[in-house]
DNA sequence: CGCGAATTTGACACCACTCAAAGTATGTGG
DNA sequence: CCACATACTTTGAGTGGTGTCAAATTCGCG
């Protein structure tokens, strides 16, 4: 029994999401686990809950109203990378930041847990579900980022953004020398870069030969690329930088 | 002990992938078990591993090689969706058809597990894992369409697409006549809808007007939009059918 | 060396963007 | 209740970026 009770409180049993939303699976033992460590919070149509960037202290579900997760470029471009209705799920455990810029476009109720007890209930074994999970949600930030790459950026952007990309996949484990030239090795056609793109093979035969002209990168062959200032390249990307650096 | 062991057999203990991949934070009994239901199977550069469709009987990691997943729209424009590096995992648990192309770029080996064993291993309790994990996974889903959307529809399609999106998840739990005349409640402005579809909020505007013109929808003031023939819509969005209807 | 595939380059068209202005709701204060 | 302000939407005119179609060139490999 509760001790103190907020106008927004609301037994679990009670809740209009609770089929449909994070705890729905849940038995009666740990939905008392959930009952403790959650609260509510309301924001008003228009307000930001979180910007990217930001501290998000809670995860937790959307139970009333409907809110955006979105990003922004350098100069002002945005792009909606989601669309959050009521049981849609806010937050991801491990993080202690938002990645993403979050609206609410209505009037909105959360449903709000604690992150670190939250997190706890999910790290016991098997371990197997634990890391799926965790790797779902990289393939979901990989997707959202790619989303604004797909819809808010030019093709010379598109071109600069997957070579900076692919860069830096390859030197996940080298030293992140910023200023020293870097090798590319293209996996890629032209072709199937189009298709990552969004763009046609034309076009992006065109912006790779512009960035060599203009002498951002050099190419080895049609399948390396050197990159004599990766900064340089950056600064055609749209992005002040790649987030998953 | 195995008693039969192939070529491509190999103890998890020597696995190059084993610190990175769904595996990576199994305990010794876990690892047991996955040892028993595992196989590997190879694809050369350029095979198709599964259609969009298709039925794929194993899910599984990436331990060598490069694959791609992607989706086709019926005139063959196509939009690459995930690049699959070693340690990427491939098919989603409870889900016996693959929803995406999944090509082989280069030569490729796979770790499978057989379905089923594998889905007993995510659904022991805590359950709130486990419905994290689907919730996650249809975000994935999600995104996915959104990306095939901004990256090769044309502004009408994409306009038609959006309509049908929501329709559909307003309509999740009605009776789903496809002949009836459909009323949708936009929650989003134009603003809103020209952010979602990675246009501008003027071709927006013309693109709705546009259907109207051609009697494909109705407005019922600015934010109520009706269908009188989903069929002719369907026939806008460029796809054969919405995915996750 | 010679073939086929991949890539580059060119000319042109068109879709979607930009800038601008008019029209339409919605709500506020007099 | 009306006058006005504000936000949203629609429409127009003109431009530019990217797609289309076509041809030339280079690369990779047997």
């Amino acid at each position: 029994m509760a001790i103190k009770k907020s106008k927004f409180d609301l037994q679990c049993a009670d809740c209009p999401i609770r089929h449909r939303a994070v705890c729905s699976k849940c038995e009666a033992d740990e939905l008392a686990l959930l009952e403790d460590m959650k609260f509510y919070r309301t924001f008003e149509a228009g307000q930001t809950i979180a910007w990217a960037g930001d501290d998000l202290t809670f995860v937790g579900s959307v139970v009333r109203g409907v809110a955006t997760l979105g990003q922004t470029l350098e100069d002002g471009r945005t792009q909606m990378l989601g669309l959050l209705l009521p049981s849609d799920f806010i937050g991801r455990p491990w993080r202690k930041t938002s990645a993403y810029d979050v609206c609410a476009i209505t009037d909105v109720t959360l449903c709000c847990f604690r992150r670190k007890p939250f997190e706890d209930m999910l790290v016991r074994p098997p371990h197997i579900g634990e890391r799926l999970l965790e790797m779902t949600m990289d393939e979901l930030d990989a997707a959202r980022e790619w989303m604004l790459i797909l819809g808010r950026k030019t093709a010379r952007e598109k071109i600069a953004s997957l070579l900076t990309i692919i860069a830096h996949r390859e030197q996940a484990h080298d030293v992140p020398k910023i200023n020293a030239p870097v090798t590319i090795d293209l996996p890629l056609t032209r072709e199937a870069m189009s298709d990552y793109l969004g763009l046609t093979l034309e076009t992006v035969s065109r912006q790779i030969s512009a960035l060599k002209r203009e002498g951002i990168i050099l190419l080895e062959g049609k399948r390396k690329v050197v990159v004599p200032d990766m900064a340089r390249l950056l600064a055609q990307t749209g992005s002040d930088a790649i987030s998953h650096l």
